[in-house]
DNA sequence: ATGGTTGGAAGCCAA
């Protein structure tokens, strides 16, 4: 037995309740992440799954949806009580710790934008730091917003001065793997050009124009549990989509 | 292509 855990960024869940649901109900994973819910409240997606969140006004908002109970750990990433945006959310679900986040854009890059997604990276890697030195298997899933690798982008040189690309992003990216924590996607499938966005503008899409920045890191326990990795592009060409597609990993239940 | 598109807000901002 497996279970299968995906995340997608839908932009904005009330825009995309549709295809939230039809996704759900074709690929019925066991666990779904979802960001930029872009609202205070999440509606009620489906009835087979339990709904975690944590939510704001127009903008960020992240969810959790479990096939059976989860237990809320934490709704906001350590250190800065003053940071009030919805991007991080960490529960338990039969015995691993499931790690939601929707990380900085960062642009433009000579902003303080910027400075805020290199400390909340410091910040993660922080908790990183803790959830290692415990006994929890873990993993991390979400929108990074970090484009990891050149072969993750179509065109490293039109990426260049952007924070996904940027030198420091890219080095807090690697520091989480220097802590143990493994790509699933690299370990499974390593030729370029799979990616996960695909901007609205200038026809990203058809050109495959895109970049890999939504991900699942695994803790070592969890990543020898690894089965299997994908990305289903197929929500990015249905009408009105958003600009992200589904990644989905399964791992061995034991 | 110093453009282009989308969503949520509110009469622009973030992506």
């Amino acid at each position: 037995m497996t279970y299968k855990i995906a995340s997608w960024n839908v932009n904005s869940i009330k825009a995309r309740l549709d295809h939230a649901r039809a996704w759900l109900e074709s690929e019925s994973p066991d666990v779904l992440f979802l960001q930029e819910l872009k609202g205070e409240i999440c509606p009620d997606i489906s009835p087979d799954y339990t709904l975690n969140f944590v939510g704001q006004k127009a903008y960020n908002g992240v969810a959790i949806l479990t096939k059976g109970a989860a237990q809320m750990v934490l709704d906001h990433l350590p250190e800065d009580d003053l940071d009030t945006q919805a991007r991080y959310l960490e529960v338990d679900w039969r015995g691993v710790r499931l790690i939601n986040i929707y990380l900085p854009n960062g642009n433009p890059i000579d902003t303080d934008k910027f400075s805020y997604k290199i400390k909340w990276m410091k910040r993660l890697l922080n908790r990183i730091s803790e959830l290692r030195a415990g006994a929890v298997p873990f993993l991390i899933g979400g929108d990074f917003n970090v484009i990891p690798d050149e072969k993750d982008c179509y065109d490293p040189a039109a990426w260049a001065g952007d924070a996904l690309f940027s030198p420091e992003a890219r080095g807090l990216f690697r520091a989480m793997i220097h802590q143990g924590l493994v790509d699933a996607y690299r370990v499974i499938d390593h030729q370029a050009g799979a990616y996960t966005f695909w901007d609205y503008q200038a026809g990203a899409w058809p050109r495959n124009n895109g970049i890999r920045i939504d991900h699942f890191l695994l803790s070592p326990l969890l990543a020898d549990r690894l089965v299997t990795v994908r990305i289903d592009k197929t929500p990015r060409g249905w009408d009105q989509p958003s600009d992200h597609t589904p990644i989905i990993i399964e791992i061995s239940d034991e």
